[in-house]
DNA sequence: CGCTTAGTTGAGTTCGTTCAACGACTGTGG
DNA sequence: CCACAGTCGTTGAACGAACTCAACTAAGCG
């Protein structure tokens, strides 16, 4: 597997951070920006494939993705895994092991990923000078576990049609709310990574993927699936969508 | 089906709370426990089977369980439920109306509960004025992210056997954490609900359940299980345990 | 050129489902 | 006091969704 991790001192500027001016973010203060600029110490570079953090292990940092795909997940004993969420440009992580001390789930780049860097030591600074900001990191930690509860309504009652237009749409949402899609609405994802998503087998999600393609709803190529019809997706899976408000990020 | 409501103006005062003794839980410094005692509005006490928050409701409350056990669901529109977690003392419910307006699960209670009453708009206030307040409610969140990714690791990929087996093992450590049990270790749960929480079928849940009856390591009874073999409850899921550190709860 | 990874397809099996019926218990109203 | 409805748990039988096993194609790479 080649992998590599390239740590950067070098930083882009948070003044002229590229997911900033998004329309999906919320804006911030010249007094906030300025703190996070200083808060934040570095980038981090990985290859799709790559292992950004590993269950277990105790890290000195948090991210943001400022780029990229990638999927946390969490495997048993037997090599049963089981992805939970996937992460995109401006979501955090690392957040859960401020509570646990170590990593309780890991995280690997599909395709490559940047990050911004912070010390979890200096959360607490940020929490005592910046209360906005330590709101909007609760605001983050309640998104995803929104997510995940919507995640958990679908591996566990819906059918396996529903729940992989669920996925697609869900991932397809996410793309399009930050842009990620100029022409082709490609994601960058192994038919293996939807099986251990929607709790499947490989066979069968193969099989249930190609029931979507019969449909005209996608097509899959090069290690990836374009969506062609988001909309009926989104119908079969009964979803709701992830709603138009701004959000914040760190 | 007799449910009811009652609201108290009257305040247990937080200096004695019954759960912040316990070993369980951090201490807080005088100052915390005055400006708690100052946001907490009163107390709210729902019968058995009773709805404390409902999918889709705008609420102008956060609430912290005194006591009683419920849990946490969504349904799907043609009435599929899913649970996707159980609120037991201590925990934080009705933080994610606080990012999209509207609640987007229900909460139902299993045995009579009994809950703190909060102002979601004086939340603001604890931000500003108790950081370290503001650091427990995200730490809260991220607890309960951390235990939805081992739900959704038991739905997406461990067997109905492992399933029931975690579900049960995580609700009676739970509960033992708590103090809950004096002499009989008893879960106030029907079948349906592990049916729904498991996403599997009451049939298959009850022939599964009776598996494990079988081996000795629970017995069903009067609406509810008694747990007589946590251990190997715990053994048989392939499950690590909830870990013994302290935690905060507001 | 062989090796690996990703995707595809068919056949047979297993796990979990639905349907259906029944017993035990609780509460309610006549 | 009994009749009745409702909830909860139990069990058997038949069915179906999803699984494993296995074989094969196509593409990418050293």
């Amino acid at each position: 597997m080649a992998t590599s991790k390239r740590i950067h001192s070098f930083k882009t500027p948070c003044e002229q951070c590229p997911l900033r001016p998004l329309p999906h973010f919320r804006e911030f203060s010249r007094d906030e920006l300025e703190f996070v600029s200083h808060f934040k110490r570095g980038e981090l570079a990985v290859d799709a494939g790559s292992t950004i953090l590993v269950e277990g292990a105790h890290s000195a940092h948090l991210f943001t993705v400022l780029s990229g795909w990638g999927f946390r997940y969490k495997m048993l004993e037997d090599g049963r895994r089981q992805i939970l969420n996937y992460i995109m440009p401006g979501d955090l992580i690392g957040l859960q092991g401020t509570i646990a001390g170590e990593m309780q789930h890991s995280v690997e780049a599909l395709s490559p990923v940047s990050l911004c860097v912070f010390e979890r030591d200096r959360l607490m600074t940020l929490y005592n000078k910046h209360p906005s900001l330590a709101f909007d990191i609760t605001w983050i930690a309640a998104r995803e576990e929104r997510i995940l509860d919507e995640h958990l309504l679908s591996i566990g009652r819906r059918t396996a049609l529903e729940r992989a237009a669920y996925l697609l749409a869900f991932l397809f949402e996410r793309g399009r709310q930050l842009g990620l899609f100029n022409g082709r609405k490609f994601i960058p994802i192994t038919q293996q990574h939807i099986a251990d998503t929607l709790g499947l087998s490989i066979v069968h999600t193969n099989k249930t993927l190609k029931k979507l393609g019969e449909r005209g709803l996608i097509r899959w190529q090069e290690r990836g699936c374009e969506v062609l019809n988001g909309e009926e997706l989104l119908a079969i899976s009964g979803w709701e969508g992830l709603g138009e408000g701004k959000r914040p990020f760190i």
